[in-house]
DNA sequence: TTAAAACCCGAGTAATTACTCGGATTTTGA
DNA sequence: TCAAAATCCGAGTAATTACTCGGGTTTTAA
């Protein structure tokens, strides 16, 4: 399960750690999966490959760590903002929520495209604990709203709703954003969350 | 572009290219994308290596067969279930596209899932023809019923609809199939289809 | 001060693998 | 019938690459 290489100790190792991590990411995304080598990154890093086997026990494990770090930056994001509008109307969540997102993966698009396929390559899809996490708290918002919404299993509500947002956003803005506005991306993803949930008004 | 390869012109090697894409198949869902090798490949179709190279330019060309063999199946099976329901209600037509793609995807569920992350690596996203079909048919679709629909552009529409029918669909049967039924799987996406076209009633 | 611990390194190795090539076999069409 | 075209093949090659290892440097703490 867990890593048997070393522990990076001191400030100097750490950061070396945080440069490799970066520099990886930096190679997935200009050459690619099949680009994406341990000498290539080390060189990317400015570092030995021997001291990225020091802290990384192998090549999958570099790349196990920048999806991890994406998705639990992503995950808290989205639990801070469900936490900072405890008292917003559902509307209101849901438009912060997709304005968030669409602007996260407008910010990072290439990284995305790039962890994207290789995220979904992985054993361990729809298993990262910060998924679970997001999962639990649009759940929880399910059922503070249970007044407005009728008969929603807030479990499935919370699956549903959460990767309607999720998949609309990343696709609109990784096929569309050229053309569409974030405005209108917005707009549209508000309106199936919003429909989905039988918010929507005449 | 094309391929400056042999095209096969006897029965016999005709057979033999289907038999190599159906192992290639195979191959990467047995042994994922790591182990997708032209090799292995020509063992499991029981052919040459030579022969590989007779008709595929590069390995790539193998993958992306197999891609579009499946992307256009599934555009086909789609298109074809459209225009048998012309004269049906939007409503049915919904619920039988989500029926047809959920129990498609179950049907293929290891080939999906290995699709999925290898189609969303590759440079040509979104630009298939078979997505561009089915686009249509669907922003056509959408025209159709324009008296039911209130002031949906229906090119923005068939994009938000189709991505979200077809997400939702996979993620479902990839991660909750075997915790909830079919049919709440179905439910799910027709009441987040016709939510957000605005077809809910209260 | 100094030994131990932590850190750094990159040439080298062993394994993998995409693809070629030259020649054998089969099919076709005149 | 027979030559040309199509097909088949798999050992071999060149390139790539994950990972090790032995030895060096820096930091820590007693």
């Amino acid at each position: 399960m867990s890593s048997d290489r070393r522990v990076p100790r001191q400030a100097r190792s750490r950061a070396k750690v945080d440069r490799l991590v970066e520099a990886a990411a930096g190679v997935l995304v200009r050459e690619g999966l099949s680009g994406f080598n341990t000498n290539r990154i080390a060189v990317a890093a400015g570092v030995g490959v021997g001291s990225l086997y020091e802290y990384f026990p192998d090549k999958d494990a570099i790349l196990e760590r920048i999806i991890d770090d994406m998705a639990s930056r992503e995950a808290e994001a989205i639990e801070e903002l469900l936490e900072s509008l405890a008292d917003a109307s559902l509307e209101e969540v849901i438009v912060a929520v997709v304005t968030q997102l669409v602007a996260l993966y407008r910010e990072h698009l290439p990284l995305y495209r790039a962890l994207r396929g290789v995220a979904s390559l992985r054993a361990t899809v729809g298993t990262r604990p910060g998924e679970q996490r997001v999962l639990a708290a649009v759940a929880s918002l399910v059922e503070r709203h249970g007044d407005v919404l009728e008969g929603l299993d807030s479990q499935r509500a919370a699956f549903t709703l959460f990767h309607l947002v999720e998949s609309l956003a990343f696709q609109m803005v990784d096929q569309v954003a050229e053309t569409w506005s974030p405005q209108a991306c917005i707009h549209e993803i508000v309106r199936a969350a919003t429909g989905y949930l039988g918010l929507a008004r005449g």
